[in-house]
Formats: C-alpha cells, structure tokens, sequence
DNA sequence: CAAAAATGAATTGCGCGCAATCTAATTGCT
DNA sequence: AGCAATTAGATTGCGCGCAATTCATTTTTG
C-alpha cells in the first residue's frame, strides 16, 4: 500500500487553484515573445494598457486598476519612467499624490501594442465563446476572494 | 476627442488574460493565510503535494508535474530542506541527479494540510460545477500554450 | 576510445507580488 | 490652533518565475 488515499483532497491533479496557477504563468511566458518587440514585461504591458484608455492617473487608481499596490507599482513606474515611456509628477493640491501621465513615447507604443491581443488570441487555439467564459469565471473568482470587482 | 477609440484591441477588460492574471494573483493571496499555519508559500504547498503523492522523485520530474524548472524549483527545495521537510540526495546511478524525498516530518505536515482545499473552496464561493469548468478551460489553454499537458 | 553532444541540476540576474514598515502630507477632532 | 488619525506613496525584504548561462556527468558517435 504505497499509493496514498485516492479519495484524499490532497491530490494535486483535482486542485482547480494550481490549474489557474499553471495557465497563468503559462500565460505570461506567452507573452513574452510578443512583448520583447516593444522591450515591455507582462505587467509593464498592463499598466500601458490602462494609461492607453486614461492617460493620466495618481498611482491609487491605477493600483485599483489592476490589483496591485505601491510596493509593486512604484518600482515599475520608475522603470516605465526610465524608458522614457510615462513621466511621475506630483500633485500640486495635494503633495503626496504622484500623477502618472503618458509622454509621446508612451502614446506612440500604443500603435506597435495593437496586434498583441490579436497574436495571443491565437496562441490560445481556443474559440471566443471558451475564452469568454473562462474570463467570466476568473472575474467571478477575484470578486470572491477579494470582496471587491 | 480624448476618449480613446472604444473598438481597439487594447481595452483592459476586454483582456483575458487580465482576468486569469488578476486571478491567480488573488488566489495566492487568499491561499497565504491558510499555509501560515502550516509556514509554507503556496508553490511550496504545491510541491509538498506532489511529493505527498509520490514521495521521491528527481527535480525533472517535479519540474515536469509543477511545470517549472530548476531555476525556480533549486532554491525553493534548498529552503524546503532546510526546513527539514524533504531531503535532497544524490541518485547512486547517475550522479547528476537529484532525487527528493519526504522527511517524517515532510510526511507528516500532510495531516495538517488536510483542511486547506476545503478552507479554499469555501472561500471562492464558487459552485463544484462552475470550478469544474474554469479548472477544464485552464487546462486547455496550458495545453495549448505550451504544447504539452 | 576520445571528442562531441546531450542531459540534470545549479547559478545568475532581473522583475515582479506582497506583507510590513516608514515617511510625509492632509484631514478630522476638540 | 493643535494634536491624532488617516491617507498616498515609497521602501524593505523575501520568495518566486524565468531566461540565460554554467558545471558536471553521462551518452553518443566518428
């Protein structure tokens, strides 16, 4: 009786969390083929993408954005900054706020950005249908985790 | 004309893999309470399972399970040793290789993960059904990704 | 059988994620 | 006005992920 309890939770294959963990880091190494043309990371990606629909925000909004706090959001902003791709000022009413804003560089990425999501929808092989599904739950999965949409 | 154009690719949540991002992320986090008790990472988590599945195995083939390599998994089993969960050892065949076993104390932390699947499902709110279904469509999309299961 | 190729793991370097802490500025309270 | 509480962001420290490289040990091959 070597084999353990098949009936047990324990069981690797039967845990949807680290299907959604393989997938997603599956996911960014797919990326980055795409990515290394416009010298971008995954999230560094993301971040354009939200400044691309507004091009200013303080670094609250963005972090409520996509998910994430200073302590990773800070950094990275730096290094978008020291590509020349988004330039940090400060707030006049109020100093603590850092207002993060596209420079021309940033704007101009957008037009090299376009055929990413179109390459990685590719890369899937999966159908529209599928994938939309497949959003819809993991929207319905961070709602739940985090009390928040 | 400031908005920008509403039918690009490039709008956030439209994306995916956004979603699958933002997910997993919260996954992890929502995971962490629950393996404090237990003073482990979640990927280490996961590899404890797979050793509680099988309890010896080379680095390649936990690689192969967890899909990840040994730039990721050497230092994490160096930390799993050194908290006297597995030992590393040298196979006798091929010296090359690395094979990893579960100490007693390795064998025994299982008992006291028992709880966490079901702590974890509880917390996703989440019906068997719909977990079931965003477990097959991840599993899909590595598949496709990557080239293998 | 020696040189070359392949293999398993370790190492290096960088960019996240995230908890925890810190600093500085603003707001609230009395 | 003056002090406490709150807020925005920065900093610190650790553990991933992963590409790229290196090292040592087989295995293959001319």
């Amino acid at each position: 009786m070597s084999k353990p309890n098949p009936t047990s939770n324990l069981s690797l294959d039967k845990q949807i969390c680290f299907s959604l963990y393989s997938a997603s880091n599956a996911m960014g190494r797919a990326y980055q083929p795409l990515l290394k043309k416009l010298d971008l990371t995954y999230l560094q990606y993301i971040v354009m993408m939200v400044l691309w629909e507004d091009s200013t925000m303080n670094v609250k909004a963005l972090g409520n954005k996509v998910h994430l706090d200073s302590g990773t959001l800070t950094p990275l902003l730096k290094r978008l900054e020291a590509k020349g791709l988004i330039v940090r000022a400060r707030s006049k009413e109020d100093e603590r706020v850092r207002i993060i804003s596209l420079s021309d560089a940033g704007t101009a990425l957008r037009q090299q950005a376009e055929q990413v999501p179109t390459d990685m929808f590719c890369k899937s092989k999966m159908d529209i249908e599928a994938l939309n599904s497949l959003k819809a739950s993991c929207d319905l999965l961070l709602k739940n985790l985090t009390g928040k949409d």
